[in-house]
RNA sequence: GGGGCGGUAGCUCAGUUUGGUAGAGCGCGGGACUCCAAAUCCCGUGGUCGGGGGUUCAAAUCCUCCUCGCCCCGCCA
């Protein structure tokens, strides 16, 4: 293994086929830095337990849905560890300890939290501790750099401050992560919103051509621009923004020709269908070859929480040992 | 363990007092208007009324048992 700038542990929730803001806010980035990085990438179920705890019926398939494409997009499973999150059960011990010294008054300052509050919602202990488990996820491979947007910071600069105290308190075990931080296009849902499972606004990567070609057709636009021949303002249209990302050579073009009435609507999102497709038809067709071989996913899922967990039962021979813990000999299984 | 409140459309809820054809808003679908989309207007889709049993000509509504959820109190660790 050549020498690597360091190690990165990102993780998604499993909320099935993923989007183009997804594709954008993260896989893209998780992609590129495999060659740089010593990467660890997660699928976050019991993450997803925080909010589909009443009915986790649907996680498995999820959860596979997820991983055929990121395999699509290009993670390289000879590259990166790509594993789940509960099959590495070593998780979910650190979250426990570290749950002993992180005050509750830290984790009601949570948004997502306070939101739920907010709502009038009966708040559980699992979605408390949600910053805690996110923590441990890091921690376990004491990794040192995790890829986050700006608005991501909060929830980083939580886990820097658990380590810190761990370290403060019984040794020095974990490296405190480093944010590596980068700038993400915004990526806008059909209705101008940010694009998100949740709004119903998304365009799936697995969406053949036809579906993108309607969604896009379907996407809000300047209001003001009522008439083919009104001028427009690419600056707060959605269908400009995806221009900007998957139409590069010619976006700037295209906002200055709805700018001044030249472009309509119509054509405009017509372009963006074809260079959208364009885009996703090479993913497209890798993911047709994944689908047809679920058990390889399965395998690569398994060979990633072997390699995942070895780094993960390290970490935990240290932190026992740190924290000076009764330590028995957990080697020995019982029997079948 | 005791008590209070609640469960009605995909979502938020009204309707229960005084039994009489199950409603509204939002969402969703379609249409009109627009180069699309949005907005607006029109039309439509919407339900084991948490479940069983009972009273009654008739029960979302009254009685009863059960169930689930939230809140308060008590007790134990």
């Amino acid at each position: 293994m050549p020498q690597r700038k360091g190690r990165i542990l990102s993780g998604l929730r499993p909320t099935g086929k993923i989007h183009l803001g997804n594709l954008e806010g993260a896989l893209r980035q998780w992609v590129s830095l495999q060659d740089e990085y010593e990467c660890f990438y997660e699928v976050a179920d019991w993450h997803a337990l925080t909010t589909a705890w009443e009915d986790p019926s649907a996680l498995e398939q999820d959860i596979r849905d997820a991983v055929t494409d990121w395999l699509s997009v290009g993670l390289d499973p000879d590259k990166s560890v790509i594993f789940v999150q509960s099959s590495v059960p070593e998780h979910s011990e650190l979250h426990l300890l570290l749950s002993m010294i992180v005050p509750v008054s830290w984790l009601e300052l949570n948004p997502t939290y306070k939101d739920w509050l907010q709502e009038g919602k009966a708040p559980h202990y699992g979605l408390l501790g949600y910053p805690v488990l996110q923590a441990a996820d890091i921690l376990i491979y004491r990794a040192d750099t995790v890829p986050v947007g700006k608005d991501q910071l909060p929830h980083l600069e939580m886990t820097r401050e658990i380590a810190r105290r761990f370290n403060r308190l019984y040794g020095n075990v974990f490296p405190e992560p480093q944010a590596l931080l980068s700038e993400f296009p915004y990526v806008p849902g059909m209705d101008g919103r940010k694009m998100s499972k949740s709004y119903h606004n998304h365009i799936q990567l697995a969406d053949p051509p036809q579906t993108v070609q309607q969604k896009v057709s379907q996407f809000f636009t300047d209001p003001h621009k009522l008439r083919r021949t009104d001028p427009g303002r690419p600056e707060i249209c959605p269908v400009f923004a995806l221009h900007k990302i998957y139409n590069g050579t010619e976006a700037q073009g295209i906002g200055e020709d709805c700018r001044i009435g030249k472009l309509g609507c119509v054509a405009c999102k017509e372009r963006l269908a074809g260079k959208l497709n364009e885009a996703l038809e090479p993913i497209r067709e890798r993911r047709a070859r994944w689908e047809q071989r679920p058990s390889e996913v399965d395998e690569i899922l398994a060979v990633g929480a072997a390699k995942a967990r070895q780094e993960a039962v390290k970490t935990m021979e240290q932190v026992r040992a740190a924290m000076k813990l009764w330590s028995p000999a957990l080697e020995r299984t019982p029997e079948a």
